[in-house]
DNA sequence: CCTTCCATGTAACCGGTTACATGATTGC
DNA sequence: GCAATCATGTAACCGGTTACATGGAAGG
């Protein structure tokens, strides 16, 4: 792997356009950030090692006295990120601290799971709120071009948020009904 | 946050019983690194800070000449255990590199596309069998002791994967009816 | 005038992985 | 005898975050 993964994420927002160091982070901050973050202090130094390699060019164009330098990929930044998006190999990592919990919860009572439960609930109930409030935006602009109304990831985003709302839903019932069986009634304590 | 998550991923299974640092590494490679991995770079040292701070004792039990330590949690760290397992807050994280590049997929042909929503659903399969592999041994292991059959995580962890491999069959039958409609027959090349 | 946004950066830190090193025990 | 597994560790590296620093521009 030559080339980071982050390196990826910039290579392919200057594919959609110009844009300065600032825009990109904004953006990945409403986008790839749901599967895939980056800091400035990634994306700045990348964007130099990227220009020295020649993948992306930048042009000063200051904002009065503002220093601004806008970045536009080149040829051969073109072919390294279709080379990276036909390359096979693909990773998969989570790190999901609600999971962590639940998986340790048998020591827990009841009440305290379904608190967790709650929890992470919410916390996918909040993504899904912020995933779906963009999808207006991203129909409006896209089918002027006559793609898909929802971008992928988007859709993908939007559906698995809901589906682990639901997920949590349903093991929160199935926990209240293991709860109180009637022939169990005062179990615990 | 005084100690990592990975801290408590080693508080979490010692709660489960004794074991040596060798032991927690199996575990983890079969259990939680689906949604919280750790390597031995990071158990042998957290070992040695956890004793050092009384969440955990190690007790030398050679096995022959082979040197041996097997660890326990004391009542401190069960507390610690539990104080973070009722900490309302909660962290997600996610690096999908196949979401990621399906992100970017605007500039690569239909069929391009179709072979990442391919890659993308044969990872979430391999998973998937993985986990549904074990299930029997699961089941077994805690009937006896009155625990629900199917550990919650691993519940989780089979339907997303089986619902991310449903998402990836459902997305690539949408774009191939794209590809070919009634009256667009040759629309690429 | 003041706040918010635009814009660029860096140094210190940290969590985690990889690769390496070592050697005993068990089971075929 | 040999391979797989048990067992413990560490040093170098790396990707990434946090916190900090700076200052102009735009808009109310």
């Amino acid at each position: 792997m030559e080339l980071s993964k982050t390196a990826y994420v910039i290579l392919g927002l200057l594919q959609m356009g110009r844009r300065t160091g600032y825009e990109i982070k904004s953006l990945v901050d409403v986008s790839t950030r749901f599967f895939w973050a980056a800091s400035y202090g990634q994306i700045y130094p990348e964007l130099r090692r990227l220009e020295e390699e020649g993948l992306i060019a930048g042009t000063s164009k200051p904002q009065g006295a503002r220093p601004r330098t806008v970045y536009k990929l080149t040829a051969s930044g073109r072919r390294a990120l279709r080379g990276w998006l036909l390359a096979p190999n693909t990773g998969y990592e989570l790190r999901d601290e609600g999971l962590l919990k639940l998986f340790f919860a048998d020591a827990l009572t009841p009440e305290e799971t379904l608190a967790l439960l709650d929890t992470k609930r919410e916390l996918h109930q909040a993504t899904l709120d912020q995933l779906e409030s963009q999808v207006p935006a991203a129909r409006a602009a896209r089918e002027l071009e006559g793609l898909r109304p929802v971008p992928m990831a988007l859709d993908y985003g939007i559906r698995f948020h809901s589906w682990a709302v639901d997920w949590c839903e349903a093991m929160a019932a199935e926990l209240r009904a293991e709860g109180t069986p009637a022939g169990a009634a005062a179990e615990h304590r």
